[in-house]
RNA sequence: GGGAGCAUAGCUCAGCUGGGAGAGCACAUGCCUUACAAGCAUGGGGUCACUGGUUCAAGCCCAGUUGUUCCCACCA
């Protein structure tokens, strides 16, 4: 046993316990075929990352998640990595590259550029893991994988090629979203929308060979160049004759047809709708209906092409032009003001560009399909409930996924293109066309989006496509948890694509959780400087305060606001366990005890007295309800809930109440030191060691380095408490009746405390102490705590009031009256005044009741064990009102 | 346009299956009671947003209202 420092003092233990996990080998998953497997892959964060809090978020609800289950006796696996993240990468080292040498990638070259991400990678690529290991997440680290090594890019390989060759991915020339800032595709996932306040121009369109002209209704005036029709509703009598005709288009004078579309809504705007096809989903659909001429106005870089004059101008220079020409030409009707909706950049905010381009596109209908109907029939159960629903909109109404990014890091794309048009697709690098032999094939150019290495990360990781022994032991995973952010980017892609690889669902349940705000309830952003860092907060308060603090006060799904101070609350609990632990050890003085290294039942039948005192049988019963209950609570993944309860044993009942009721029994024994004493104090160490040590465990999965520190401190400890046996509920240490008898005296000592604050008596002022009562008996075993706690100088139980009240100052409770010689300290028309008013209070009390009671609907329909609890609450009243009168 | 969440003490939030209105912080009073002042004891503080309904019983279930946050959407 070492002796614990007075203040626990996180910074010198946290470094020295994980790292003890970590050589102790706790952290490996071990296939073992006795044991049952718990799986959870960690979200790869980015390699270019630094820790935030919402990292923080998730692998405290998994570390918490897998310490209990490995606790519970499970082969637990938290599988760790890093993702390889495309943009944000690529990004970030172009950057680099340009502040530092002024150089851009395109100096360098795709190969020497990548050269350098992958430098880049292994420079700064284990910072976030490093960071990682200070929150205490037990991951496997010799399990680590990242997107982009051997095993994941032929995971990806081989799912490209099977979709391929399922006609499941395509390529082809459609509207995508692009991005003039990154340069590259992006998905419909990766696209935010913002509402924003602009405007709806009304241009006229003169048309050929007549005086008359029509108008059409846009909010981007500079894509007019690019209008190939003008489409009305054929359905609309307003235009019906002019359907076939055509328009002169202005500025650029070109001849284009009017054409009838029902996509035209005759409502909005004008009833006549410009058709731009390259630049507006839309307009393409209707482009590709009428078969209508494309035409690009618009570049890679938003700047304007094949558009005469206005070439080069950037794409808002140009629609301020274009107003400006046509309104000079008397055709700019009119201008309102309009809210719509703006797509813009996820990982730069530039607004997107919708952009005709040839790309390649995951087929989701068919993949939709069983992602959906797994999660309808519970095969996959998301908590809490309402994202399910998110989900399944999602899903139901999911576009084909665009995967294709023209960038440079990342997965490049298995395709060769051969000049016969022949597309070779395989697992291996092709040396010819597997059409017609040429060997002078050209590879794709493009990577892959970086979700689509993501979405195979629970099998990718585990060896898929090989079946390897860590796929068939820890596949498919259990839980998975994750920020409701990226349901769609992850959690949806998972699905379909373990379905469609693996032919199972990837994970049982999905727990997602909610933001974290700062406290004034914004998002945490660079931009805003609000960000809290966790580094910062463990370094201040600890990884154990940081973890409960995130864990607790929060329920599944919801966001939650920060704040550090809260953490001090939590630094404070992890104090208090501390100091609870230093008094237990202190007073073991020579217990002997094989404790700490035996396991759970083990342990109780070595350690637990053969002899309960009434309160001991009190707290070993309450200990065993909050281990059935911390159970269940787990079962439903209600952590917060779990840990208040574990903070509130810990606190009100073993510190407040606990410890202080042993120590006159600790205490008695130095004066008095017979057999029986030595007995008895013997008995009381090993109820101290016993509670304390299970409720460490209980305690550990959520402040897994404090309760480690303190269980290597115990006697005799030769084990890890973080692979220590779970406490379960046993019916052994349930004690119904003891517990309500010694809440009666509980009630006593705290009605003479209550009633000695309100006259201010300070605690050092003790007085003589009579207890009336029934339960004399049962009040007599608490008598050396009772004085101590209720301040007594000498105590008297009995069942027969003092004959002489009139200095006394009395309290009540329903089992017990009790007098105090202070009368002294109060004044005696006011303390009748006093007990009349409650004695009111009662009465309006045991009034209500009666009125419940005495309800028939009540009383039939009722359930009687709510009947009897309303019976119960009216014999105490009435028995409290008796005390009082008296 | 569609959907979802939230509204409970001064602040931030729990409240799991309908039966007790709770925690932390803040506040007040008294305490250095030899584990802990990062502490102990005691206390004040709530129309559970509003209106109606279901029920013996509603913070919780149903309908609506108001406020607020968010998500989805090819709203020229």
């Amino acid at each position: 046993m070492r002796e614990l420092e007075k203040v626990y003092n996180s910074k010198i233990v946290e470094d020295k316990i994980y790292k003890m996990w970590e050589d102790g080998g706790y952290f490996t998953g071990v296939i073992d075929p006795n044991k049952k497997p718990f799986t959870i892959v960690m979200p790869p964060p980015n390699v270019t990352g630094q820790l935030h809090l919402g990292h923080a978020f998730d692998n405290t609800i998994m570390d918490i998640l897998i310490r209990f289950k490995r606790m519970q006796g499970y082969s637990a696996l938290l599988l760790p990595g890093t993702d390889h993240a495309g943009i944000a990468t690529q990004v970030r080292v172009e950057e680099e590259l340009r502040n530092n040498e002024g150089l851009s990638r395109y100096d360098l070259g795709r190969e020497k550029f990548l050269d350098r991400v992958w430098d880049w990678k292994h420079a700064y690529g284990s910072r976030i893991v490093e960071q990682l290991k200070k929150l205490g997440t037990s991951c496997d680290w010799s399990r680590e994988r990242f997107t982009m090594d051997e095993g994941c890019s032929r995971a990806v390989r081989e799912v490209f090629v099977q979709l391929y060759e399922k006609g499941l991915i395509y390529k082809g020339k459609r509207i995508i979203n692009w991005c003039p800032t990154c340069t590259t595709a992006l998905s419909d996932a990766e696209v935010e929308h913002e509402d924003r306040e602009s405007s709806l121009y009304h241009l006229r369109y003169p048309i050929n060979n007549s005086p008359d002209s029509l108008v059409v209704a846009t909010t981007r005036p500079e894509t007019m160049l690019g209008d190939m029709a003008v489409a009305v509703n054929p359905e609309d009598k307003r235009y019906s004759h002019l359907i076939g005709k055509t328009v002169m288009l202005p500025l650029m004078n070109r001849e284009i047809p009017i054409v009838a579309d029902e996509f035209v809504d005759i409502e909005f705007g004008t009833g006549c709708v410009k058709v731009t096809p390259c630049h507006d989903p839309n307009d393409f659909e209707i482009g590709l209906r009428h078969d209508l001429e494309q035409l690009i106005v618009i570049d890679e870089d938003a700047k304007m092409v094949n558009t005469g004059k206005y070439n080069t101008l950037d794409r808002y220079d140009a629609r301020r032009e274009v107003l400006k020409d046509l309104d000079a030409l008397g055709l700019l009707v009119k201008t309102e003001k309009h809210s719509m909706s703006i797509g813009t950049c996820y990982r730069c905010s530039t607004i997107v560009e919708p952009l005709a381009s040839e790309q390649w596109f995951v087929k989701m209908k068919p993949l939709a399909e069983e992602a959906i109907e797994v999660v309808q029939n519970g095969t996959i159960d998301i908590v809490p409930d309402r994202f399910e629903k998110i989900y399944t909109h999602w899903m139901e109404n999911v576009r084909d996924w665009c995967i294709s990014r023209q960038l440079w890091w990342g997965h490049r794309i298995p395709a060769w293109y051969c000049a016969c048009g022949h597309v070779t697709v395989d697992r291996e690098d092709p040396d010819k066309c597997e059409k017609c032999g040429s060997t002078d094939i050209t590879r794709d150019e493009d990577v892959l989006d970086t979700w689509f290495s993501s979405a195979l990360w629970p099998f990718s990781t585990l060896g898929w496509p090989e079946k390897t022994p860590d796929f068939e032991y820890f596949y498919p995973t259990d839980v998975l948890s994750t920020g409701y952010d990226i349901i769609f980017f992850w959690v949806a892609r998972m699905i379909f694509t373990g379905l469609e690889f693996t032919k199972q669902a990837p994970f049982h349940t999905v727990l997602i959780h909610g933001m974290i705000r700062d406290d004034q309830g914004r998002k945490m952003s660079k931009s805003l400087g609000n960000g809290v860092d966790p580094l910062d907060v463990i370094e201040t308060y600890g990884a154990d305060a940081l973890r409960f603090n995130i864990v607790t006060g929060n329920s599944p799904g919801t966001d939650m606001r920060f704040y550090p101070e809260r953490c001090e609350a939590m630094r404070n609990f992890a104090n208090k366990i501390w100091n609870a632990s230093r008094f237990v050890m202190m007073n073991l003085k020579d217990l002997e005890v094989d404790f700490a290294s035996s396991d759970s039942g083990k342990a109780q039948e070595l350690s637990l007295p053969n002899h309960f005192e009434l309160e001991d049988k009190w707290i070993l019963s309450k200990l065993n309800t909050l281990a059935g209950e911390v159970c269940e609570n787990f079962d439903k993944y209600e952590l917060g809930i779990a840990a208040a309860k574990i903070y509130d044993f810990i606190w009100d009942t073993f510190c407040d109440w606990y410890i202080e009721l042993t120590k006159p029994r600790l205490h008695d024994s130095d004066s008095d030191n017979t057999d029986s004493n030595d007995e008895s104090v013997k008995n009381t160490q090993k109820m101290l060691l016993y509670v304390l040590t299970e409720t460490l465990t209980l305690l550990h999965p959520f402040m897994p380095f404090i309760t480690e520190e303190i269980w290597q401190a115990l006697p005799n400890c030769n084990s890890a408490l973080m692979v220590r046996e779970f406490p379960k509920f046993d019916k052994k240490l349930h004690f119904p009746s003891e517990e309500a008898e010694f809440e009666s005296i509980m009630a006593a000592i705290r009605a003479v405390r209550s009633r000695r604050s309100e006259m201010n008596v300070p605690p050092s002022k003790r007085s003589a102490l009579t207890i009336v009562t029934d339960k004399a008996e049962l009040f007599e075993k608490g008598h050396a705590y009772i004085c101590r706690l209720a301040y007594a100088t000498d105590l008297t139980i009995t069942d027969n009031a003092p004959d002489d009240l009139t200095n006394l100052v009395a309290v009540a409770t329903n089992d017990a009256r009790m007098y105090m010689p202070l009368s002294e300290l109060v004044d005696l028309e006011k303390e009748r005044e006093r007990i009349e008013r409650e004695v009111a209070k009662v009465k309006i009390d045991i009034e209500k009741v009666e009125k419940k009671l005495g309800n028939g609907q009540f009383t039939s329909k009722a359930p009687e064990n709510i009947i009897q609890a309303e019976r119960d609450k009216l014999s105490k009243l009435h028995a409290l009102l008796d005390n009082l009168l008296k």
